[in-house]
DNA sequence: GCCAACGTTGGC
DNA sequence: GCCAACGTTGGC
């Protein structure tokens, strides 16, 4: 199984609305690297869930339950969209700056390719951020 | 609100 | 195929 992150404003769309929806479309990434790493997703990969802007932390963790299908949003067979459910909210959200902090996420395209919207996070990026939040998964 | 970093577009 | 101009993202 591999894991992601994805980035949300929270004014344009935030973890709250998420769980109150029960699950979303994500859809109307246009940019290609985001879009590969949308396409390489598979059913049961866990994502976090970051609120870009406002807030800038990861605020909860997120599951694949349909992989990529072409982008409901546009009519453009090059975008493609996921389907997401929200599993739980981080017992402690981890800020940017705690992440920043960190050397065992110096690596993670959040601190150094923060324009991303969609990105990978390795095991060991996943494992450490959960240890972060307070998690004991 | 500013600006750095990055991606995309389009002229040549 | 290069690169300048422009637009967008997102941290500060």
């Amino acid at each position: 199984m591999a894991y992601w992150l994805v980035k949300s404003e929270p004014f344009v769309y935030g973890w709250a609305q998420f769980v109150e929806e029960g699950s979303t479309c994500w859809s109307g990434v246009r940019n290609y690297t985001a879009r590969n790493n949308l396409k390489s997703m598979k059913k049961g990969d866990e994502l976090f869930f970051y609120h870009s802007n406002e807030g800038m932390e990861i605020v909860g963790i997120a599951r694949v339950i349909k992989e990529h299908y072409p982008d409901p949003t546009i009519n453009d067979e090059r975008w493609v969209a996921v389907d997401i459910k929200p599993v739980k909210k981080l017992k402690r959200p981890v800020s940017l700056s705690l992440i920043k902090a960190d050397k065992r996420l110096s690596e993670m395209a959040l601190i150094n390719n923060s324009r991303l919207s969609v990105q990978p996070v390795s095991k060991k990026e996943w494992d450490v951020v959960l240890k972060l939040s307070g998690e004991n998964y």
